[in-house]
DNA sequence: TCTGGGGTCCTAGGACCC
DNA sequence: TCTGGGGTCCTAGGACCC
């Protein structure tokens, strides 16, 4: 307890909801509570998965991602929900207030977790009442339950958060890593998943801990960069910092649907390009940002996947203009076999303020230019005698002669 | 009678430039 | 008449996460 502020490292919570959105309904009405609940996709749409469980139904072994008739069928007496996601952001909003409350160092990654950096709240208590706290408070204020990881960094904060649910508090230091990390096998390490498991076993690694005694260049070889990564990981090093400001430079915004069978009637899938390609337009505008690139995803009936891009000079934003780019790429790549998804999604995104400065800047750039070329015209003019512009006339006449013309008669002139 | 929808990051290969 | 090697940018696909 003496060094949980140590004086050379940091103090970071990793705030993890227990089954979210089960929750937040059992909170709306609590009826629900102490019962199997599952909060799904609508099947009569090919839609039905379990997106989230309470633990009642986890217990009878309803997993997220399951199709709805096997969890069904694991659990006879399930209660079904489809999801309420504004209820869910709403209750997310108020979560990162409280967070919010101990200190301004909250990195929200999702709806429903997110880190802390408390090294310089020792004002407040030690990590462990101000974790206690807080998870009391969002349990008391919002009816909902969370675990809280409490650890030097981030990544063992995360897998701390794991190791007790729900309404779990778990201390991961250094020194505990042998005895709390270790052991657990590979795939429940962060950054680990069924691919990377698969790989990792073909060369003898089954637990974190295993990832220790593995060589460094062999880690490489088999899974690159994030071969090293996960080794220091496992070591317990992480050194990336609590960024408040992660969530405001996001890279895309994108929309997708899975149709009700898999089609190839073009009214269908127009209409459904058009539908996507409305609420991406919705939402870049709300974010007032605008996308340079537009893609377009199309999943086959065999589940096959294709992404085709375009990048445009110009910034996208409006409906029509994502909507035609989008069935662009959609006439030139679609094998006319049937479809079962499509998405359309904004990259390069850009702020819009930051877009007018950017047109300024290239208005300013194209005047400069502008002025240099007099400048050249102005020397030759003095350097021969006469002018090389027959059209040319002083600025003043607020005359636009054509930059490119004026280039290629500058080139003859001089030849 | 299976496998949603929202993202991020990394990699590989080709084009292009020096 | 032959052709290295580094760097960057772009696109497409894949792995992973919630």
């Amino acid at each position: 307890m003496s060094n949980f502020y140590p004086k050379n490292g940091r103090v970071i919570f990793h705030v993890d909801m227990n089954s979210f959105y089960a929750s937040v309904e059992a909170a709306y009405n609590p009826d629900l509570k102490g019962k199997p609940l599952a909060i799904a996709g609508n099947p009569e749409e090919r839609k039905g998965i379990i997106v989230t469980s309470s633990y009642e139904a986890r217990a009878k072994g309803v997993k997220t991602t399951m199709p709805l008739w096997e969890a069904r069928r694991l659990c006879k007496d399930l209660i079904v929900m489809r999801p309420n996601f504004d209820r869910y952001r709403q209750a997310s909003k108020e979560i990162f207030k409280l967070m919010s409350e101990v200190t301004s160092l909250v990195q929200p990654v999702s709806i429903d977790e997110g880190y802390m950096d408390i090294t310089h709240c020792e004002s407040l208590g030690t990590p462990i009442e101000i974790a206690k706290q807080l998870q009391r408070k969002i349990k008391e204020t919002l009816d909902l339950p969370c675990s809280i990881g409490i650890a030097p960094n981030k990544f063992l904060a995360k897998m701390a958060s794991d190791m007790q649910k729900p309404m779990g508090m778990t201390v991961l230091r250094k020194r505990d890593l042998p005895t709390k990390l270790w052991p657990l096998p590979i795939e429940e390490m962060y950054g680990v998943g069924e691919k990377t498991k698969e790989k990792l076993h073909t060369i003898q690694v089954f637990t974190i801990g295993d990832l220790i005694e593995a060589d460094r260049y062999q880690l490489k070889r088999l899974l690159g960069i994030n071969g090293e990564r996960l080794k220091e990981r496992a070591q317990g090093i992480d050194e990336s910092p609590v960024n408040p400001d992660a969530i405001y430079d996001f890279k895309s915004i994108g929309n997708s649907e899975t149709l009700k069978e898999d089609t190839i009637d073009e009214t269908k899938l127009y209409m459904l390009i058009r539908k996507l390609s409305r609420k991406v337009s919705d939402r870049l505008n709300r974010k007032e940002v605008a996308g340079q690139t537009i893609q377009l995803t199309i999943r086959y009936n065999n589940r096959k996947t294709i992404t085709r891009s375009i990048t445009s000079s110009e910034y996208l934003m409006s409906e029509s203009e994502i909507y035609k780019k989008a069935t662009d790429l959609f006439e030139h790549h679609w094998n006319g076999e049937p479809v079962r998804l499509l998405g359309v999604t904004a990259q390069g995104l850009v702020e819009r303020s930051d877009i007018i400065e950017q047109l300024n800047l290239f208005r300013y750039q194209e005047q400069i230019q502008d002025e240099a070329l007099y400048e050249t015209i102005h020397d030759l003019t003095e350097k021969y005698g006469k002018n090389p512009f027959k059209s040319f006339q002083p600025k003043e006449d607020h005359q636009e002669p054509s930059t490119s013309f004026q280039k290629d008669f500058l080139d003859d002139y001089k030849n």
